[in-house]
DNA sequence: CGGTGTTCGCGAACACTGTTTGCGAAAGAG
DNA sequence: CTCTTTCGCAAACAGTGTTCGCGAACACCG
């Protein structure tokens, strides 16, 4: 019969039990596109660019991997790895900001990641155990399980919005829109706007509101 | 001299002064690029395609964008302009509640709208009178300026995520996720995520989050 | 040891993509 | 009516993800 659906990559097998034995892994083209990530940007990641840093054709990588997104849930998962969880403390809000602190630290290491965990959230294998982590931090929390799976989705996500503003803002692009925005403030309307510019400091801002904006969305979703 | 840089595309001028006048606007283009996202989601909407639409050549479209971003960021506009804003109440909790509550609307019916609001950030003409607007309802409050910049953005980022993930969650792709959670659950290791997989009825959930989530992290952010 | 079954690696090709170039045609200005 | 300037756009360029087909490589088995 045709139409064999395709389960997601987690589910695939590796390697196959019979036949010639592969000569890489998926651990190692994964490391590959990430390094190229790291370097050039997730742009730049492409299968001919992955096969060429492994030194393989491109067609070579379609039998680890069935298609481009899939190779971009194997490098989001890969950096789900890099955590370093202990055990739960009692303190939920202090846990739960200290594996914020980590995503953090992680999303500016790889600063392609924000987008890839934002536009397609994945649960690979070290995801899950992050999630498991988690909910264990939060097991003596009295919520609908759904509540925590949904601070935990937020947890990720508002991170990587985070981190993706503060990466975004340092780039040269940023200082035009906002040339954009002193053009408009001096247009006449919008005068908000323009009380706004003229208000505030462009440089020296008050203390970083990651930790106070994180902590106060969880206990809203977590009731 | 060369190395004439490029300015935001609001402020490059929609027509030249002399010369052949052109035969359509950037409203036009951008409305026949949101009609076919609209119809086909956004990897449909190529600098061809659109053309297509359009009846013209795939080159001309530079004429009036200098780049396929251009265009995107036009499209992100142009939903800026679909808000109905009426006068502050005076209650700015309740007026931005409705802001966001238009903001999700408008995010349904144009489905590729959050993952453009989230990847690309814009502040065209559009979304600059909707800024003004919100420093309108805002202005009363006591609160840094970069305070209340930063509640525009996360009210915009949110609403994104919120509509992406309830959008994601009705696609067939999601369930093989679910199915993918119910195997790790059955596997033996990870008991949080099997209690919670057991307790939880898949559908008909109590209320909606949304309300909740977004105020208090308004709240958060503005003191 | 010699098949045999199966998978692997991958060059070549296909159908796209965004973007540039070059030029004929069109329109307004003087 | 010329002249200047822009416009529309076919064709080309340099990529992209993905599929096909086939020789080679390996593990097992008789």
């Amino acid at each position: 019969m045709a139409g064999e659906s395709k389960p997601v990559i987690w589910m695939r097998p590796e390697q196959a039990p019979v036949g010639r034995p592969a000569e890489r892994s998926r651990a190692e083209i994964t490391a590959a596109a990430v390094e190229l990530a790291d370097r050039e940007g997730l742009e730049a990641v492409s299968m001919r660019r992955v096969a060429a840093v492994l030194g393989t054709g491109a067609a070579s990588l379609y039998r680890y991997v069935a298609t481009r997104d899939d190779l971009l849930d194997l490098m989001t998962d890969s950096t789900a790895g890099e955590y370093d969880l202990s055990a739960p403390s009692g303190d939920w809000q202090a846990d739960l900001l200290e594996i914020a602190h980590q995503a953090r630290k992680i999303m500016r290491r790889h600063h392609w990641l924000p987008t890839l965990v934002i536009t397609r959230p994945t649960l690979g294998p070290h995801a899950i155990d992050l999630l498991e982590h988690v909910l264990d931090v939060l097991a003596g929390h009295p919520a609908n399980p759904a509540r925590k799976l949904e601070a935990f989705a937020l947890l990720n996500a508002l991170t990587a919005l985070f981190v993706q503003n503060e990466l975004t803002t340092a780039h040269p692009g940023a200082q035009r829109q906002f040339a954009h925005l002193h053009h408009v403030a001096a247009g006449g309307s919008h005068p908000r706007i323009a009380a706004l510019l003229a208000a505030t400091s462009p440089e020296g801002n008050s203390r970083d509101p990651f930790a106070t904006v994180l902590t106060r969305t969880l206990t809203g979703v977590l009731g």
